[in-house]
DNA sequence: GTTATTTTGTACTGAACGGTATTTATTGCC
DNA sequence: GGCAATAAATACCGTTCAGTACAAAATAAC
C-alpha cells in the first residue's frame, strides 16, 4: 500500500476498494446501485470514496475499465495461451462461463453486456467503452485465428474476421444465459458444441 | 376505447399506455427511469398509473411482457413466414436489427438482453422470464429447422437445436453492438455473412 | 510536545424518489 | 336536476438519494 509521507494512513488500496465496486455495479446496475451499497461494499466511507473516485459517475467508468482489464479480458488471454484452435476457442469460451457464473447468487452474466448496457444512453462514455471492448476483441480473436492459418492448424478458406465475430456472439449468447440465471453445468455442457462451431471439423 | 357504462371516461388507452412506458424503460432501464418519467412519456398522471397498473415494479413488469409479444417476437415470426431457410435467417436477422437500430437517438439495442437483464438480480420475476424468452424463441426456431428439413430444404446432417441456439447468439451480439452504438447500415451488412453460418452453402 | 498534514468518521443538506390522499371534473341513470 | 360512479388533476407524504461540511484521529517533522 502506497502512503505518503506525513498525515494518517489511508485504510483501504485503491484497486481492492474499486473490485468490490465492480462486484456491486455489476450485481445492481449503475442506477440500482446507492453509495450507501457501494461504501458499504468497499469498506469505505463517502468522503474517502469521493476523494478518491471523483463522484458516482466517475467511479462507476473506473469500475468498468477495471473490469474491462481484468475479468473481461481473461477469455481472450485464455485465447491466446493456447496451443491450437479448438483449444483456443475451448479455453476462452471455459474461462468466460466460469467468469459469468462465479457467483453463488443468482445473476452475474457479465458487468458490460448485462449491465453497462443499460446506461448507454445517460453516460454517452459508456456506448464508447462498449463499443472500443468489443472491437478490441475481436481484432485480438482476429489475429490470433490468422497466426493459427499461418501456422496450418486452420485452412487458408477460414474466415478469420468472420469466426471472430461470431466467438463474440456466442460470448453474448451466454453472457445473456448467465445472467437469466442458467447454472454452470448446463452452459459448460454445451461449450464442445460451440467449439465445433467456430472451428471447422478435422 | 373500451368504456365504462359510467363515470368519467378515460383519456387514454392501456396499451399505447403501456408501449410508451416500453420505450421509456428500453431507453433508460428499470433504474433509471422515473415515475416523472413515465408519467410523462405516458400521458397519464401518477393517480391513473397506479390504479391502471399498479406500482413501478408491476409496469416494468407488464411492460417486458408487451415487449416480448410484440417487438421481441417479431423476428421469429419472420422466421416462421419464410419460405426456405436462408430467407428465414435472413428476415430474422434483418427484423431484429431494424427493432435495435429504430431509435434516431443513441443505444437502443434489445429490451431483455440490453436493460432488463441488469434488473434480473433485484427482480427474481425478470430472471425467469428472459430465461423463458429464450427458451421459447429457441424451441421456435429449432421446430422452424426441422420442418425445412422434413421439407429436404436442409440436410439431415442439420443439427437444428444447436443451430437455433447460434442464431440466438448472433441476435445477442446484434444486440449489443447495437446498444453499443453501432449504426444500422453496418449491422445489415453484416447479414449474409451471419446468415452463411447459420446454414451451410448450396 | 507542538505543528502541519492527511484521512477517517459522522452528521447533515437540498433534491429527487416512489407512492397516496384529496379534490375536482365528467359521465350515465333516475 | 340530483345522485352515484369513475377518472383526472393537484398537491402532498415520508424516504432515499448523491454529495458535502465539519470535526476527530493518526501520522511525520521539528
Amino acid at each position: 500500500m502506497v502512503q505518503n509521507k506525513v498525515g494518517r494512513p489511508k485504510k483501504f488500496e485503491r484497486e481492492v476498494a474499486l473490485d468490490a465496486a465492480v462486484e456491486v455495479f455489476w450485481a445492481k446496475g449503475y442506477d440500482g446501485s446507492s453509495l450507501d451499497d457501494l461504501t458499504k461494499a468497499m469498506g469505505i466511507n463517502r468522503p474517502s470514496l469521493y476523494s478518491t473516485f471523483g463522484d458516482k459517475r466517475s467511479l462507476y467508468l473506473d469500475a468498468l475499465a477495471a473490469y474491462g482489464a481484468g475479468i473481461g479480458s481473461a477469455p481472450v488471454v485464455a485465447f491466446d495461451e493456447a496451443a491450437d484452435p479448438r483449444e483456443a476457442v475451448s479455453a476462452f469460451l471455459t474461462v468466460l462461463v466460469e467468469n459469468q457464473t462465479r457467483s453463488g447468487d443468482r445473476a452475474q452474466g457479465c458487468l458490460m453486456a448485462s449491465c453497462a448496457a443499460t446506461t448507454a444512453g445517460e453516460i454517452p462514455e459508456v456506448g464508447d467503452m462498449l463499443a472500443i471492448g468489443a472491437k478490441a476483441a475481436s481484432i485480438i480473436l482476429e489475429r490470433g485465428f490468422e497466426k493459427f492459418k499461418q501456422e496450418k492448424q486452420l485452412p487458408a478458406s477460414f474466415s478469420s474476421k468472420a469466426k471472430a465475430g461470431l466467438l463474440l456472439d456466442i460470448m453474448h449468447g451466454f453472457a445473456y444465459r448467465s445472467r437469466a440465471g442458467e447454472g454452470r453445468k448446463n452452459l459448460i455442457a454445451e461449450i464442445e458444441e460451440k467449439v465445433g462451431q467456430v472451428i471447422p471439423a478435422l
